[in-house]
DNA sequence: TAGCGTATGTGGACGATGTTTACTTCGTAG
DNA sequence: CTACGAAGTAAACATCGTCCACATACGCTA
């Protein structure tokens, strides 16, 4: 495969930033391979540092790939915020609404199409049933899920949603977009290509806009 | 862990459906443990058989697994199944499409709970970019795709939805139901009690009913 | 400035996994 | 009955994650 040569031999015996280093490694797996790509030793390895260096920042490399999953995570948060930018509040509120929600889906769907390997490893999870961890409820793509509350609640304001079918619509909102990025990332929408896709982003941010309710 | 014991030392030499057995094993690894556990080694340990007489039936682990996620999806499908045959045509078959359209995702959304490692494995790929199988369009639950599109020409059929609105709704439909899934087996909705996110699912199904158009 | 405690890395080893190459066993076709 | 080929075995290798004991040098204190 790839014979990624180690960049220097550093001189100092510290590397000086190396938890760091390893995350951004990890990234870059991430990037090109999905969540199954992300190697600890690889990682080390690419940092210029033995295998058990990891361990004095990570209790394993179930920790580290946790580490790389939050920062992928974050660049979907960053991917939505961009198309969230593009829209200004004109004087109709219900249109900046409107423009506010498909912004979101957008960002969404788009930063899967961009970079799959890091969506894919955003929400990818640990074993779904070891983490009895209470407090990681807000653990998850908060930033993310801020956005899209933000623009429902515009929604709500702009009297485009009653009060009623604005509790939880985040989370019908969210599982239908990203559910068609699932979908074209390793469903059968595998090959579709991506005009009919964005085409069907359209549509499906519609269905979310009149289905609410 | 676990140490399952040999169920018996066959005294033939031949195993007679090793194919089968191993594809079993791996499906129970899959059910509690996901993709990730379906290891090839341990396969052929529950077969009673040295590890490399997997390799007479698969190139490797990679097509084990997809032998798995087959079985899967067939589940799915099934799962789907069952729930399609509780309703029957009534008078109104407008009530008949709706009830159809619900019971696909209903079905889905049940599976994903009862049966998470499965549902996971289902729809777990291998890495997405280096299958440029042209055939495999529609390698991937077309039983359930079809028990989805049945719904829905029900919906045309009935008058509840237009000619227009209806092509590739099933992506729509299933990007929703889909979605929910994950968002309940790997996401910030992990916690959430089983009926409420039954209600989600009511919710989201008449979301997509309302705003398919 | 000397020394020392400790955070940070190293080295080597272990068990598990996937996979390859060479060999053995045995059902069966001719 | 014999020989061929399908089915399974044995031993070995590379890689991964992880643990243990040990080495290094940073920076604080005396």
């Amino acid at each position: 495969m790839k014979k990624n040569v180690i960049i220097e031999k550093r001189k100092t015996f510290r590397h000086g930033d190396l938890r760091n280093a390893l995350v951004t490694a990890g990234l870059e797996m991430a990037r090109s391979g999905g969540p199954k790509a992300v190697i600890l030793r690889e990682a080390t390895r690419q940092a210029g540092v033995s295998p058990n260096a990891a361990y004095r920042y990570f209790a394993g490399q179930a920790e580290l790939l946790d580490a790389v999953r939050s920062a992928c995570l974050s660049r979907v948060a960053a991917s939505i915020e961009d198309e969230m930018k593009k829209c200004r509040p004109g004087r109709d509120p219900q249109v900046y609404a409107r423009k506010s929600l498909r912004a979101v889906g957008i960002g969404y769907l788009g930063f899967a199409m961009r970079e799959p390997g890091m969506f894919r490893t955003a929400f990818s999870v640990p074993p779904p049933v070891d983490s009895p961890n209470p407090a990681n409820t807000a653990s998850m793509g908060l930033n993310a899920f801020q956005l899209l509350s933000l623009a429902l609640d515009r929604m709500l304001e702009s009297g485009l949603l009653t009060k009623k079918s604005r509790s939880d619509a985040e989370y019908l909102a969210w599982s239908t977009v990203h559910g068609l990025a699932l979908l074209v990332l390793e469903g059968p929408l595998y090959r579709m290509p991506h005009e009919a896709i964005l085409a069907l982003g359209e549509r499906l941010v519609t269905m979310v806009e009149r289905g609410l309710n």
